[in-house]
DNA sequence: CTGATGTTTCAATAATTTTTGAACTGAGGC
DNA sequence: GCCTCAGTTCAAAAATTATTGAAACATCAG
């Protein structure tokens, strides 16, 4: 569908060009690129994942943007991302001048702290307006079915946000 | 930004004329929609589900698509998918010839089916490409950081897949 | 069977989200 | 200070996703 015209991936400059992903990459990658559309993280970002998941050590900016054939925006944005959401760490070793990145050690914390920089805000900005509508329901005399409906509601959300801390610490414990 | 032209919604034929949402349903809408959207599901479809959740009795097409101010179309979609992820249900009164709709009893057994519908899904069809995936890792002599994640990856794979039939028990059970 | 009603389908359009890339910023090195 | 490198920003373009509405379909009453 896309002219074959050279992107600004593949070629930098004079600088190295890099070899685009291998099946076995790709295939990985559309695991992560799958996963994370569930919970709406674009694909740029699950194939930055991805990447330096399969490899073997950490990788520079240019490394990712060459292989990925993706531009640098994209790149700065998603590294942003994982970066924000403690998926990425990066080593910049001594007199380097340029960061290097691989995965934090355990994807389930990245998870968790992905799910929870998602449901717990929502959570905890829904509560006062939960808690207005079912009082604006008894109010008015709603059916009992209704306003039981609109307490369980109420319920849940007050449960979530206690049990929250505990089953999703937050960084650093 | 859109012309305030009578959308198709608001009166049908000579038909009775629906009020547009209070504000205590529009708050609840909006918690549902916000949720929703963590799932990647449409607001149109959230906003149905709210709708059901706080009426009184079961609703027909009509009702939702005048209160909705929505087309006809989101409506049948909208309902099609409620219906297929078991979040709402029919109540055809005998001699009757509409449908009317309210939410399945429970929320909770909802939200599981509709995560075990995107879920679940992914899980199988990555397990064979995750393997291979390690395979060939192994087979090319990959450093071990790098098969150790890979399995990592697989473990989960195969303990969710059998998990999942536990805690998200299929229909009907 | 026929007409009327109720619902679905789907191509076109609209809205939203993601990606791009060029201009900009900031941090060193010289 | 000035230049280069490394990365960020953000407005515009592209891609994706959701909504609309008219036509097709289905079902039931008569």
């Amino acid at each position: 569908m896309k002219p074959p015209s050279e992107k600004s991936a593949g070629r930098r400059k004079s600088g190295p060009s890099f070899e685009p992903l291998q099946p076995h990459e790709i295939e990985l990658a559309d695991f992560f690129v799958r996963m994370a559309g569930i919970l709406g993280v674009p694909r740029s970002v699950a194939e930055i994942y991805a990447l330096l998941y399969v490899s073997s050590g950490p990788l520079d900016f240019d490394h990712i943007q060459g292989r990925l054939g993706m531009s640098k925006g994209s790149v700065s944005q998603g590294l942003k991302f994982l970066r924000d959401h403690e998926m990425v760490l990066s080593v910049k070793e001594k007199g380097a001048r340029r960061e290097r990145w691989q995965p934090t050690p355990s994807l389930a914390a990245s998870l968790v702290a992905l799910l929870r920089s998602q449901v717990l805000p929502a959570l905890e900005q829904a509560q006062p307006g939960l808690q207005r509508v079912l009082a604006d329901a008894q109010q008015r005399g709603a059916q009992p079915e209704v306003i039981e409906r609109l307490s369980r509601l109420n319920r849940w959300n007050s449960r979530a946000l206690e049990l929250a801390p505990l089953l999703l610490p937050p960084p650093g414990s």
